[in-house]
DNA sequence: TTAGGGTTACAG
DNA sequence: CTGTAACCCTAA
């Protein structure tokens, strides 16, 4: 009886999301102990986190609409599922060697073998509300950018895009298309924003302290585990580059280069699942960034950041969808053993 | 400590 | 009444 359910806030999810996304799920005491999520899940047991994060990954397949799928599917993009976390990238012999081999050369071949890994239960497929999903991503990373920060009255809106630029990516003019989201935000009541800061509806006591514009605290995730020139598969939404020209190369050859290496280890079946997820992850970001596009028109905002936006997703999609479809192949023709070997990619 | 099955409370 | 989310229990 004196358990009146205790609903999950914004907060607490979003310091799951973080914690998960540095210590990998299943390490629900580790990410207890964490002093940095430590304040926010303090109300929350290991076991807690455990159902919390399997109610959102339930359902993977079979049960649910389609709504159920995109949810899943928004985690997946922030949660990495094997633990690759911190080995992914630490090979020494792909170094700058940067020689920047354009894959250019298949790139817009590949790019209409897409549909191959959305194969799954549910898919973006439908024009009819996939926006609604995808716009909430950009959204999570506002409210954990939030959460993190941990001020005590709220983060104002550089700290905000400064967070998640360097967390996730770097795109021209993204202050424009942020304060088009933290609008949004605000006015449905997800944020709330009291002089020029924004905090999470829920946080009453915060418990960290930091002068207004003191320069960014370092995010700690960001000084244990950054890697400037990788791309995380898996655990990130997007690698995303400047955008200057037209023919610039969202990627380094050094950049796909880890991600084959960290393949090559997998099996067709696994490399078609990550395939699948890459793939997924950047459609979501280009339709995020296509909404945000038209919402950016329609405001009279710059919609050249949101076009930023819209471009480096794009081209991360095809770059992703080059290497992993080079690398199916490569594992098929090495691996003679996997009988399984018909990962059908249909067109 | 964790994963998974089962149960209860709550919202639509 | 039904589905979902939070909570509980127990084996490993």
């Amino acid at each position: 009886m004196g358990a009146p359910k205790q609903k999950w806030t914004p907060e607490e999810e979003a310091a799951l999301r973080a914690g998960i996304a540095k210590h990998g799920p299943g390490k629900w005491k580790i990410i207890l102990r964490d002093p940095e999520f430590s304040h926010a899940l303090a109300s929350r047991s290991n076991v807690d986190l455990k159902d919390k994060y399997r109610n959102v990954k339930v359902m993977e397949n079979g049960g649910g609409s389609r709504e159920r799928a995109r949810l899943l599917m928004k985690w997946n993009q922030q949660i990495p599922k094997h633990d690759d976390y911190q080995k992914a990238s630490s090979d020494p012999k792909n170094d700058q060697m940067a020689s920047s081999t354009e894959i250019g050369s298949i790139k817009d071949e590949i790019i209409d073998a897409k549909p191959l890994a959305i194969s799954g239960p549910e898919k973006l497929a439908e024009n009819s509300s996939p926006l609604k999903n995808s716009i909430s991503r950009l959204e999570d990373l506002i409210l954990e950018a939030v959460a993190i920060l941990k001020e005590r009255n709220g983060s104002n809106k550089s700290a905000i895009a400064t967070y998640i630029e360097e967390k996730y990516c770097r795109v021209q003019k993204f202050n424009k298309v942020l304060s088009m989201k933290l609008n949004a935000l605000v006015s449905s009541g997800k944020l709330i924003k009291v002089n020029r800061k924004y905090r999470l509806p829920s946080s009453q006591a915060l418990l960290e302290e930091r002068k207004p514009d003191a320069p960014l605290p370092p995010c700690p995730i960001l000084l244990e585990e950054r890697k400037p020139g990788v791309l995380l598969l898996e655990g990130r939404p997007i690698e995303c580059k400047k955008i200057e020209e037209k023919d610039v190369k969202p990627l380094t050859k050094f950049q796909i280069d880890a991600e084959l290496q960290k393949m090559r280890n997998m099996t067709a079946e696994e490399v078609a699942a990550a395939a699948a997820k890459a793939v997924a992850e950047a459609e979501a970001a280009m339709a995020e960034a296509e909404a945000a596009a038209r919402e950016a028109e329609m405001a009279e905002a710059d919609a050249e950041a949101a076009q930023a936006f819209a471009e480096a997703a794009r081209l991360t999609l095809k770059n992703l969808t080059a290497s992993a479809v080079g690398v199916i192949s490569l594992s098929l023709s090495h691996t003679h053993t996997h009988t399984h070997s018909h990962t059908h990619m249909q067109t």
